[in-house]
DNA sequence: ATGACCAACTGTATCGTTGCAGTTTTTTCG
DNA sequence: CGAAAAAACTGCAACGATACAGTTGGTCAT
């Protein structure tokens, strides 16, 4: 392979690479007698990748058919269509990107924006993979651009709008009033939220039915006879916490149980923190003999904390987790365990966020799982 | 916000938006009377993000001028740069990633290929977030490029390097043999690997010392009196499966203890697969009194494994596991595990892709962790 | 004074693509 | 048969940035 490395004539000197020492893909070869005779040698990108011009070069068509061509633009032949695609696929052609985003401002880019809190037990892992392998189908890149907790989650937003850095944005975590969701209708930017907002406005969402959760898993503890039940939340400010905290709430009424407060810590916390307030809880007045826990991780140091002071899951509480993978069905088998599939939800929020940039209306692309449990 | 919504002169339908009906943020305004009067009414866009043609009106300066002051050239004269600087920040000027792709080829990009096979227990997660923390102070943007692992490892890269959709590549999972290797060596593209490779070939990587994992490993399985010690190892294509072996093997020769072989799985097997292995060699007539697991979520399948024989880690058998968390730590401590910093890993490699598109020899960017083991 | 030289700045062409406004050819029809 | 219309194709300009080859105006030595 490489062969016939044949320079160009005379103003090869166009190679670039400001800073680099190496040269890697693009290297811009250029030559072609400017002015000169109009149809002759029409330069023929070296050894670079085929661009309209080449196609129109050997389809003997102008770059404009070509491109038209190419987009099924009802006013060419259909069989000089066919020539060009024939042509197109021959020469492996690939509309540069550089060149229609510039033109159109079309980037081909889905931007995933997600907080660096999320690592905590790797939410990040199966939602990446979920949205890349509907992307994979597609053209579109996608971009993750990660905000640290103790800056602005408004900040990476911002810079997409500003700079038109994607085409759609995925954001998570979201609040009741979110400020991004906000920020990205008025601009009527496309976008497909992890979680639901309370703002009266519809945008396109995937989210995991907390409530449904946190309702089905005060069931299971009272079904296992639990009546002093406890809730490890997530963070107030989160629009899910509302949902988790409606539907524990909810069955507790329903089923006529006792609560034990836990309000000092939430699945954000470092497992040191939640594992510390969950225990001086267990060592206090107030016991609870069941918990339901929002986080795979927290519910760890949940475990941790129960173990501690000497209990027994199964025997003197229940656990009840949100999982994002089984690993703790596999450790803990006592716990009782609902899986959220993160993975899932990439696909959807993928989806979604396509399907708007297509012009899909908000209302369709809406969508929440869960209650497919899967107990142990 | 938004005010002077004011609509430009006449040729105001430059507008694009190909398929999609809302509009975004790029949106190509153009008017500005092309020909007529040099130096009058000069475009501005609208409302739109600042350009150098912007800067070049605001300052009074050509084009050509303002591009060069902000590249800080030696031909433009101080203060001139130093007022061009003011209005660029002033405006929030920042370049046009298309415009320079298009005339430079320089992307920004740094693509992270990674197989979905990954997934397994999130290595992805904390890479991401690591490659992440470093290029935020950089222009350059993260995307991530899967590929499924029945297909082709290469196609990824080669993509890259065909339509030159990033300035640099990191890949893990390395052969002894690696065709990406050899392939971005030959384009001399900037890359880094996560893993070594052995083709007599220098290139920037980083790694774990997983020989030295194992030989630490089985020192602290001899240390705990164990004799007859087995390895869940990786898959045998893989550059570590040698490096992990080589640990394992020369530290049982220097310890004097016997091996027990197992050999029918790998670390990329099912959790399943692993857990019905190691249990039928339990089972079996040779069986281990202690095991070193090359991977965190395998070691949840052995510990399975174990306990389904009844046996008890600690007592009748120990494991000293690599893990990239320590989740294991928190529910089974009887485990000995060895830190893995994958989150360290994801700096080092974009550290040296960095270093290497900036021209630095890949003997420099080259680097090993390990040793700073976490027992318990 | 006059040419050489330097510092500071600018115009032009170009990267690949596409919208727009043609142009050429062929067909249709009064 | 000639004009209008349709079909098929094409050139130009522009998106924003930059390499290159100037241009301008001044300083200095001869």
């Amino acid at each position: 392979m490489e062969g016939q490395a044949s320079m160009d004539e005379k103003t090869k000197t166009d190679g670039v690479r400001p800073t680099a020492t190496q040269s890697g893909a693009p290297s811009n070869a250029q030559s072609g007698l400017q002015t000169g005779n109009p149809q002759a040698a029409p330069h023929l990108p070296g050894n670079d990748r085929p661009t309209l011009k080449t196609i129109a070069y050997m389809t003997g068509l102008g770059i404009t058919t070509v491109s038209r061509a190419l987009k099924d633009a009802p006013d060419i032949g259909a069989d000089t269509k066919e020539r060009v695609r024939l042509v197109a696929r021959q020469v492996g052609y690939q509309p540069n990107r550089a060149g229609v985003r510039l033109r159109t401002g079309k980037t081909n880019v889905i931007s995933l924006v997600l907080s660096l809190e999320e690592e905590i037990m790797g939410l990040t892992s199966p939602i990446v993979v979920g949205i890349s392998e509907v992307l994979a189908a597609t053209p579109y890149h996608l971009v993750v651009t990660p905000y640290s907790p103790s800056r602005d989650a408004l900040a990476p937003v911002r810079y997409v709008l500003d700079t038109g850095a994607a085409d759609g944005v995925i954001i998570s975590r979201t609040e009741p009033k979110d400020a991004r969701v906000a920020l990205m209708l008025e601009r009527n930017f496309p976008f497909a939220t992890h979680g639901r907002t309370d703002m009266g406005l519809a945008h396109p969402y995937h989210d995991y039915d907390n409530e449904g959760f946190a309702y089905a898993a005060v069931r299971a503890l009272v079904e296992r006879g639990r009546r002093r039940l406890t809730l490890l939340q997530p963070p107030r400010h989160l629009t899910f916490h509302r949902h988790m905290r409606n539907g524990f709430d909810r069955a507790v009424r329903d089923f006529g149980v006792e609560t034990i407060p836990f309000d000092t810590v939430d699945i954000d916390h470092s497992l040191i923190d939640i594992r510390t307030a969950f225990e001086s809880l267990l060592r206090g007045g107030a016991v609870p003999d069941g918990i339901v826990s929002g986080s795979g991780a927290g519910t760890i140091a949940l475990i941790a904390a129960i173990e501690a002071t000497g209990r027994k899951i199964g025997t003197d509480l229940d656990v009840v987790s949100k999982v994002p993978s089984d690993f703790l069905g596999w450790l803990r088998p006592e716990v009782i365990t609902m899986k959220e599939d993160i993975r899932h939800a990439g696909h959807e929020l993928a989806k979604a966020v396509l399907a708007r940039i297509a012009g899909r209306p908000p209302e369709e692309l809406q969508s929440l799982s869960g209650l497919d449990k899967a107990k142990t």
